[in-house]
DNA sequence: CCTTAAACGAGACGGTACGTCAGGTCTTCTT
DNA sequence: AAGAAGACCTGACGTACCGTCTCGTTTAAGG
């Protein structure tokens, strides 16, 4: 007899709170009291500060885009495509930190972790618009797609940690020297 | 005059407690005990806990493997021992946690980030050697060399993010792909 | 809603540690450990080590006590009965100790202070006994009754703060000398 | 060898402190820092934080007033007259809490206990004048000398602790009972 | 429709750790 | 040699959250 509104409302302001103070600042205390909810509400449902982002990140609360990939035939075009939709997300302001906090929440959490790179699109859009790279003969029938989706999310990731000042145009670079043969 | 001992002991302790109970449970209250120190030792010289981390992977005392990289000629060869190596590091007891660890500290502490890839080798050895690569023509001369090492170094925590069952020559794979052509 | 369990062990911890090792050494984390109870508990239900100490004396666990006085119509005897159960207090093991500990607490806190004396029965039962002897007499009519219940308390604790071994008869000396007319 | 300069600063720095934070808040660390002093040098002449201010009083640095009291042959005139001196220590800002400063430094520390009533000129100057009382007649021959100099500073020093709105004449009419005879 | 058990909000509870303050001891360098 | 400076270990401070546990109070089914 689970109440919809108290779920609503707790994962609501997991995301709310998760965008505006990152994950380390992030409370089950702080997301009780913004939902208007008792902490037990939280516990009764969720096993874990990890399973609570796991279920925003499966609800698209997180990274609220939609990273559907056309199939226009040209490759690089369509991982470009995608990879620009991803590199928005990190434009945004706080997007860099955004994204940090979903690496950490991912360290943290198993649940976390193996939703990271879905809900990103890198299973759903990027291998399998490089399956049919393979297909029709822009890649290599032996190229190994899933690696190379995590090449590319992991170059991002790898740079964010850095610190760097991200000059946007450095992963299309390496997107065009993996596709460039 | 600060001292040398106390210094020591700390960033003993925090390898130790790193390493046996990862970055998420290690306080600075366990630190201080397993070092035999007082807290404001610790504070004294050390903004943060991200800082105590900092230093102990300038010191080595955390990925404690020389990532040092042979020049033998052959590219591929070569790289693939560095990652080897790399790879010899996760496939030890509590290997992926403790990269896994290590980008949890990076992730939320600026100083462990920058240092992160530096201490796997990767600027000073990995993309050295890539720029060998490109004086002797094995790769391209407009190849993204920095992209690259930050691809590999991320195709393997994406994975380990993802807490897939590693098939350890998957990796081996994506650096084939990389540099076959 | 309040735990009187809680209540209880916190004010009992208090009283046996205030008795055994005086108000200096009297610390929340002491009390907490000693009543098996979070330091929290403590501090959301009091406002300072003053306000405890305030509240155990008002349940009467710090002079265990019973300072009621008989009215015999002997105003020199009934007060010299009421001296007497003070001072019983002092010749306990620790007496004076504890009575200087009272007296730092009621210096600290403004608590403690306005029911020190009147724990010790001065404003209920001595300074009502003294005005019974204004009405039948003993007493002149202009009598300073609350000054006087001042005086002998204060006389008792000047005498220890001076920390001089005490002649038991001696504030005896000064109520007769008071009443002597 | 020891450095009078230091003594001096030390003392000064202890006693200005103390009368402006009073003796709760009163540290070694502010002490030595105050009076631009090492701490070492504090705790190697002195034991402890009371035997500072025990020295302090000794020197007459924390109540600064002289209690002598003349001998006009009036004796509650001349005990009015000291009185009085002894409550314009009160009615001065921060009067009160001096007082009760000194009570509770006096409560924690013997070597203070035993110098408190002394540098009020209890038994320099009012006991000694009350014995004259004795000398001449003003007072009978058994009066407790040393016990009423110790109810009247007592009286004062409850009806502080009590922090009752002080009528400056109370204790006035105490005294004047005490030799109404 | 009415009861009745669950889910709920609120928040107290025993804990752990935080980052800070001061205690008293101990160099180390200066005067 | 004594002192100024301050690092050191210790222990307590008051606060923030943890996850568990009552409390009444909705609230939504099933009798």
């Amino acid at each position: 007899m689970r109440s919809t509104a108290a779920r609503e409302a707790i994962l609501d302001a997991t995301s709310r709170l998760f965008h505006s103070q990152g994950y380390d600042r992030l409370t089950i205390e702080g997301i009780a009291k913004e939902a208007g909810v008792g902490k037990q509400t939280i516990y009764r449902w969720w096993s874990s500060r990890g399973a609570l982002i796991a279920d925003c990140l499966l609800d698209g609360r997180l990274i609220p885009v939609d990273f559907d990939m056309p199939d226009t035939g040209d490759l690089l075009g369509d991982v470009e495509t995608w990879l620009r939709s991803v590199l928005a997300v990190l434009e945004a302001p706080q997007g860099q930190a955004l994204l940090r906090s979903l690496v950490a929440a991912a360290a943290d959490d198993a649940d976390v972790g193996v939703h990271l790179g879905e809900s990103l699109g890198v299973e759903k859009y990027l291998s399998e618009r490089l399956r049919g790279g393979i297909r029709d003969g822009q890649l290599p029938a032996d190229a190994p797609v899933a690696q190379i989706g995590r090449a590319i999310l992991g170059a991002i990731i790898v740079e964010s940690l850095g610190r760097e000042a991200r000059e946007p145009g450095e992963v299309i670079d390496l997107v065009r020297y993996l596709f460039a043969r």
